[in-house]
This record gives C-alpha cells, sequence and structure tokens, in this order.
DNA sequence: CCTACAAGTTAACCTTGGCTAAAATAGTGT
DNA sequence: ACACTATTTTAGCCAAGGTTAACTTGTAGG
C-alpha cells in the first residue's frame, strides 16, 4: 500500500562527489527556525483547503468549453468519483458563489468561479509546458502538473514560463 | 480569503506571439480521455494520502538529527499545530508502524519509518535544489518545495537532478 | 400518456486533520 | 518527598472528502 516501500529509488545525490554548491546545502541541511518551518506548512494546508475546488471549476470550464455543458456525471467519471461526491462539493460550491445551476440541471459558472477557473487553468499550463520544455513526458507531466499546479507560487511560476519560453526559441 | 480573488496575475500566455510549441499547445487543450484524466486524480489523491505521514517522518528524522531527540512540543511548533493534533497523527504513525515510542517519551523511526524519511528527505532536497538552480529565491523555493515534493515524480525527479547538476558546473 | 432508465440528490456512515479543554504523567527544585 | 510546571494524552467537537444505498427527477420510446 505505502508507495514508498518498493523503492530502488534515486541511486546518486548522496554519493555524487560533484554535488551542487556545497555551502547551499549545508544551509539545506540545518533546521529553519521554528516560526518560519511553521509558515510553510501552513502555506501547504492552506493550498489544500482550495484545490479541490480549483480543480472543480477548472474542470467545469474546460467541459463547459470542449462539450457546451458540464453535467455532474462527466465530472464524477473524470475525477473518479461517485456521482454523490461530486453532488457534495458542487453544493460547497454554490455556497462559495463559485458555481451556480438549478437542482437537475447543467452546472454554470459565476463570475468568480470563472476568474478562480481562468486562473487555474493558466496556473495548470504553465506548469505543464514547463515540464514539458524540461523533458519530462507527455503523460508523467500532466500527472505531475495536476499535482504541483496547487503549490506553485507566483514568482515560481514566473521563472518557469520564461525557462518555458526560453526552451521553445532555442529547440523548436 | 479565496486567494484567487487579488489577482493581476501573470500577464503575458495568451496574447504571447512567440509562444511555445503550437502543436503540443492545442493537444494540451484538448480533453484527455476520461478514464486517463480520472487516473490523473486518483495519483494526486493518492499522493495526499502519504503526504502528512511523510511530513511527519521527514521532520522527526530531521529533529532526531539535529536535536538528538524528537518531541511533540516542537513537531507542533514546527508543524503550527496544536499538540493535541501532534498526538493524534503520532498514534496513528505508529499504528503504521513507522514512528514507535513509550507513552510520555520522545518519538523514534522504525525502520520503514527511517526509509520513509530518507526518500522523503531526498526528494524534497532534489526539489528544494531544483527550485534555487532555477532561480527561484530562497524563501519561495522552500514553500513551494514543501508543497511540491509529494506531486513529483521519479522521472521528474532524475529530470531535475540532471538540471540541477548541469546548473551547477555551469555558474557555481 | 406513461413507463423505464439515466442522471441527480439525500441520508447515513467512515476517516483524516484540525481545534479546545481537561486529565494524566514526567521532571525539577526546594 | 512533594509540589509545581511543562509535556503528553484523552475526550469531544467540527468540516472536508470519500463511500453505498435509497429516493427523486428528467427525458425518451413505445
Amino acid at each position: 500500500m505505502l508507495p514508498y516501500e518498493h523503492f530502488g529509488y534515486i541511486g546518486p545525490m548522496t554519493d555524487s562527489p560533484n554535488d551542487v554548491t556545497p555551502d547551499r546545502l549545508c544551509k539545506a541541511d540545518a533546521l529553519p527556525p521554528s516560526d518560519q518551518h511553521a509558515q510553510q506548512y501552513a502555506a501547504v494546508r492552506n493550498a489544500h483547503e482550495t484545490e479541490l475546488l480549483e480543480d472543480y471549476v477548472e474542470l467545469i470550464a474546460d467541459l463547459l468549453e470542449h462539450q457546451g455543458e458540464a453535467r455532474s456525471t462527466d465530472i464524477a467519471a473524470r475525477m473518479g468519483v461517485s456521482q454523490a461526491t461530486v453532488s457534495k462539493t458542487v453544493t460547497r460550491l454554490k455556497s462559495l458563489g463559485l458555481v451556480s445551476s438549478k437542482p437537475y440541471r447543467s452546472l454554470f459558472l459565476t463570475e468568480k468561479g470563472e476568474a478562480m477557473a481562468a486562473m487555474s487553468h493558466q496556473r495548470h499550463a504553465i506548469v505543464l509546458q514547463f515540464l514539458r520544455a524540461l523533458g519530462v513526458s507527455d503523460r508523467t507531466a500532466r500527472i505531475d502538473a495536476e499535482g504541483m499546479e496547487h503549490h506553485v507560487s507566483q514568482e515560481t511560476l514566473e521563472i518557469m514560463q520564461r525557462y518555458t519560453r526560453e526552451q521553445g526559441h532555442r529547440d523548436v
């Protein structure tokens, strides 16, 4: 079950003699001050709260664009989750003012929801393209992007975007 | 509250004419087949399950190494969480055979726990160093790494590691 | 028209990860 | 040895994100 059990993992890194920036490495090894450390974890917890919501609005926007409507069956199928779960989450999305719909009918995004979807989509695209520009395979890039997108800061996003652009100029 | 509300976000990306690999972009815009899509989300949900556990064992290992012992107070302070929460999570870690301790005593890692910690630590280090090599500031890199580490596949990790190494040779 | 099936909702339950407040234990100082 | 303080645990609460099973509603077909 626990995925770390089958691991012949990564190999170098401890024993590679030409390791990276040795003094930085030392710093990385020291524990940061408690309060700063706590803020890091808080940031992650924070991201977790909106993650699912973002995934939903993003998916709803995609479905609306590509299929004309967003039914909960499709969402359930695409998320790999039961319809009951979708129903419950959608209720929450509605109460947050991100989604609107009449009962038993297709879903729509409010303005707020569209803003969130747009932002989410953009972030997703940047991360995905960046990974591909790095040389990651399509399939893996998709999976990783899905997980990473919610944890990439503005600053890093901009850097990724720049990298992708440069890379694009170089080898396309 | 919802963090996407204050956004003058990223700027280019839609309107940049020198965009990346146009045919790939098109593909990215189409929806993947449902079942594959579902697998992506499943992978993320899966990662979520072990995330917190990994953070705990990683932190415990760090504390053991740098302070000689791992008390729940320290964990609580570093995680930015109440001691009661730590206590409950530790119970779970014990039941999973990752951590051992006698009641009211300091914590230790089992072999399984150490394996997990080692793997987690390695992954964390790779991601952190990669971000810094990319040019992300230290503070941001730490935060992003904390969130990203659990969502980066083996394949991507190796690529990141390679990139960091090359980058290190070039500009150190 | 009305019936059958697909789609959506509701109810009841579970686990995780938070919290506070209160009780139990360990360690320390006099 | 005893009492005080700091640490740990327990109990009881909450919300989120899942599940199944049962119930409603919409929509086609005959």
